[in-house]
DNA sequence: TTAGGGTTAG
């Protein structure tokens, strides 16, 4: 009798912490609900534990999961699941739940049908398709492979690992299927972009279609870079929801349609912080950064929280601008809202200190990237070979080697910069030597413009000019540039004439060929020369532009004021 | 169990 009753009121209390989590809303409130449980031991019920763990995920705040987990003593096969479940839907954490799935079968546990899809999750965010394959090995002979979503998580994980035909055996052999098995196919062509007559016929064939299959062919078109097909798609839907209107958006300005990406987001029934995230940084990435911020002004306007992503864009627009100002505005900014610091966030922060001149602020952020990789290296590399520190950026890239880190096209074109602004030409010569034969990466038109560049500084001009003739690409207005710039401040005319010649056809409208040309001929005291070129100016239309700060800039369109 | 947004360029 009276174990019976302490039974009830231990169920009782089971039950209450059970229905004040099911209201649960804030992180506030489940921490204080949380911290009531580990007082008064519940938190050792798997039930409970469950709920707590997938409100931990919902709620923002994966770090936790493994805590709760970890302090159950006796964790259940379905504590497991969950747990396994809620690092699935973290990107960073995905590799845990692995180490907990043979954390589980090491404790003969058996994974069922609710293990395994979350386990395949994993695998597809982790492009783990060896492991992917075990598991499905397992899966057969576990006789699991009848329950859909299981099936239907294998069709997606070969899709994400680019296995389309491994997406179809398991779709083929699929004794039933329902509409997420379809859609996960449709997915599976969409993200290659490939044969989208065979997306076409499956899509054809589908006994239903949700706006998801719409949306899966609407990808599929643009990865395929068929933009008008995307459209139709978009145009004939029955109904369309949030995704499909910014997939459709992201298409857009993907391919640079910047003005028909800002047709459609006006146009938006709803908006949410993707689409606004989605058309800021197509802005940042089309060379509109005045753009950029004045709709981040707006979305602050119209109470829409940033997250990372955004404040990437955010911060990408800025260091374009380069505006001290306003950079260290954002600085503050992403330091006073608590947004994320994520590794694309602190390159793109190296980026924008470095380009604004700030490169004590760069190098400060680059050391607070716990695994820096080529894209944060380059960033600080060419930062800092752009503000004349070419020594300190050769020292980075040594560090960037030391730590086995493969450089790509990007970091070179700031190795080479460093060597150039730095006069090292010897060493400029080697590192052009170890990128092609070391890494593989064959020079582009910027790789020789700087070595034009470095040549031209150090009064090698003939070099440099035997250089140009041979760029495989062509003329390049950027090495032709420097080596003009390089010929004035050698007053070599007789190249000067020849390059001038040349980047007049590429860019007539560039003032800056006109003038310089001029000045070679006027320190070289040839007067008549230095006046025809400026009337050559005048008659084609081209006049000297006056100067524009970016204070005035930011007054004309932007509206954006500094606040804190 | 299925769909959309990100960082480096003389």
């Amino acid at each position: 009798m009276k174990e019976r009753s302490h039974k009830n009121h231990k169920n009782n209390k089971v039950d209450r912490a059970a229905s004040l989590l099911k209201t649960c809303t804030s992180l506030s409130q489940l921490k204080q609900i949380h911290a009531h449980m580990i007082r008064t031991c519940l938190h050792q019920n798997n039930s409970l534990a469950c709920t707590i763990v997938s409100l931990y995920t919902s709620l923002s705040l994966p770090h936790y999961i493994y805590r709760v987990f970890s302090s159950v003593s006796r964790p259940s096969l379905s504590l497991f699941n969950h747990t396994i479940k809620a690092f699935s839907k973290v990107p960073s954490l995905c590799i845990h739940s692995v180490h907990l799935y043979l954390q589980m079968i090491q404790n003969q546990f058996k994974p069922d049908n609710f293990t395994y899809p979350f386990l395949f999750n994993s695998c597809a965010t982790l492009s783990a398709l060896d492991l992917g394959v075990e598991i499905h090995g397992r899966v057969i002979k576990t006789g699991f492979l009848s329950y859909i979503p299981v099936s239907n998580a294998l069709i997606d994980m070969y899709g994400k690992c680019n296995m389309l035909n491994h997406s179809y055996c398991t779709f083929n052999e699929m004794p039933k299927r329902d509409v997420v098995s379809y859609n996960a196919l449709l997915g599976a062509h969409a993200k290659l972009g490939e044969d989208m007559g065979g997306a076409e016929r499956v899509f054809n064939q589908m006994p239903e279609r949700n706006v998801i299959s719409w949306n899966a062919m609407i990808v599929g078109y643009i990865n395929a870079g068929d933009l008008d097909s995307a459209r139709r798609v978009f145009d004939e839907m029955p109904e369309r929801n949030v995704v499909s209107w910014t997939t459709m958006l992201v298409g857009y300005t993907k391919n640079s349609l910047v003005k028909s990406a800002r047709i459609l987001f006006d146009a938006m029934p709803e908006r949410n912080l993707v689409s606004w995230t989605a058309m800021i940084t197509g802005y940042a990435q089309n060379g509109q950064p005045s753009e950029a911020l004045a709709l981040f002004c707006r979305m602050e306007r119209a109470r829409m929280k940033p997250d990372a992503v955004t404040m990437t864009g955010v911060i990408s627009a800025s260091a374009q601008l380069g505006g001290i100002e306003l950079a260290n505005w954002v600085g503050s900014y992403v330091d006073q809202t608590g947004i994320e610091r994520n590794e694309r966030v602190l390159t793109a922060l190296v980026d924008m200190h470095a380009k604004c001149g700030n490169m004590k602020e760069a190098c400060r952020i680059f050391e607070e990237i716990p695994r820096p990789d080529v894209f944060s290296y380059s960033a600080l590399i060419t930062g800092l070979a752009s503000h004349g520190h070419g020594i300190k950026a050769l020292g980075v890239f040594r560090r960037m080697q030391m730590h086995n880190i493969e450089p790509d096209y990007i970091t070179f074109i700031g190795v080479l910069t460093a060597c150039s602004h730095t006069g090292l030409v010897e060493d400029g010569l080697k590192f052009w030597e170890s990128m092609v034969n070391d890494y593989r990466i064959e020079p582009g038109a910027d790789h020789y413009a700087c070595i034009v560049d470095m040549l031209g500084r150090a009064g090698q001009l003939d070099e440099a000019y035997e250089l140009v003739k041979r760029m495989p690409m062509g003329s390049h207005p950027g090495a032709l540039g420097s080596l003009l710039a390089a010929c004035r401040t050698y007053g070599n005319v007789e190249i000067a004439e020849s390059v001038a010649k040349q980047l007049f056809k590429l860019e007539p409208d560039n003032t800056g060929n006109y003038v310089l040309l001029a000045s070679i001929y006027a320190s070289n005291e040839q007067w008549d020369e230095a006046t025809r070129v400026r009337t050559l100016m005048k008659e084609i239309g081209v006049n000297k532009p006056r100067g524009c700060s970016w204070v005035e800039v930011n007054n004309k369109g932007l509206g954006f004021q500094a606040k804190g």
